[in-house]
DNA sequence: GGCCAGGTGTAAA
DNA sequence: TTTACACATGGC
């Protein structure tokens, strides 16, 4: 039978995380996450990092907050929808330093229904946050994790469905304390496997 | 030149 | 509850 654990186990064998950091996301476990987060929502990678590379000197929690709106617009200009992204950025790190006052005490006690509320924060983006920014044990649900299911004919309506059947296989053969790591891992092979096989992947539209 | 990318919010049916 | 649409850039 054909669950989460069987593909997570199909990737593994292609060895695909070769040379990538052990937490897969780049920066994992910093306040970047957020923002790569959101500027990277229906946006190409590369797209992304040209935005970051923007914000510089703006990476952490307290730095970003010293940006103004016009300023930042045009540093995420690159990776495109800026005018609701800007002022998203801006309202939701507002939010994590008046309701956590530090990064690290957001990334120790925030939940996913927080994150839920903050206009700009979708499942997804949720789910990135708390998985390659808090270090939880959260399954992110992307384009990507869809294409690869769709290729071995797994396909759901919402988002609830998918994050079930990706977390369900896994948890099975793996001990909690260990879940975080293993989503994380999970992920990043199912992104690494997109670009690796993107073509043959997008023919299964 | 058209299509798409590591989505989300809003409004209308 | 589902569907349609706006938001925007840059690479292919």
């Amino acid at each position: 039978m054909f669950d989460s654990y069987a593909l997570y186990n199909y990737l593994q064998a292609e060895n695909l995380l070769d040379n990538v950091p052990e937490y897969w996301w780049p920066n994992a476990g910093t306040f970047q996450i957020v923002l790569t987060a959101i500027l990277g929502q229906n946006t190409t990678w590369l797209n992304v990092e040209k935005s970051m590379d923007n914000l510089q000197e703006y990476l952490t929690l307290e730095s970003f907050l010293t940006l103004d709106e016009k300023s930042l617009i045009k540093r995420i200009h690159p990776s495109g929808f800026y005018n609701q992204k800007a002022p998203r950025l801006l309202a939701l790190a507002k939010n994590i330093k008046e309701q956590f006052s530090t990064f690290e005490n957001f990334q120790d006690s925030v939940t996913r229904e927080w994150l839920l509320e903050q206009k700009g924060i979708g499942e997804e983006s949720a789910d990135a946050i708390l998985c390659y920014g808090c270090m939880r044990a959260e399954m992110v649900v992307d384009t990507y994790a869809k294409r690869v299911l769709k290729k071995f004919a797994v396909e759901f309506k919402t988002y609830r469905e998918y994050k079930i059947f990706l977390e369900e296989g896994i948890q099975k053969h793996c001990k909690q304390a260990q879940l975080a790591k293993v989503y994380a891992l999970f992920h990043g092979m199912i992104v690494e496997y997109n670009k690796h096989y993107s073509k043959e992947l997008k023919s299964f539209h």
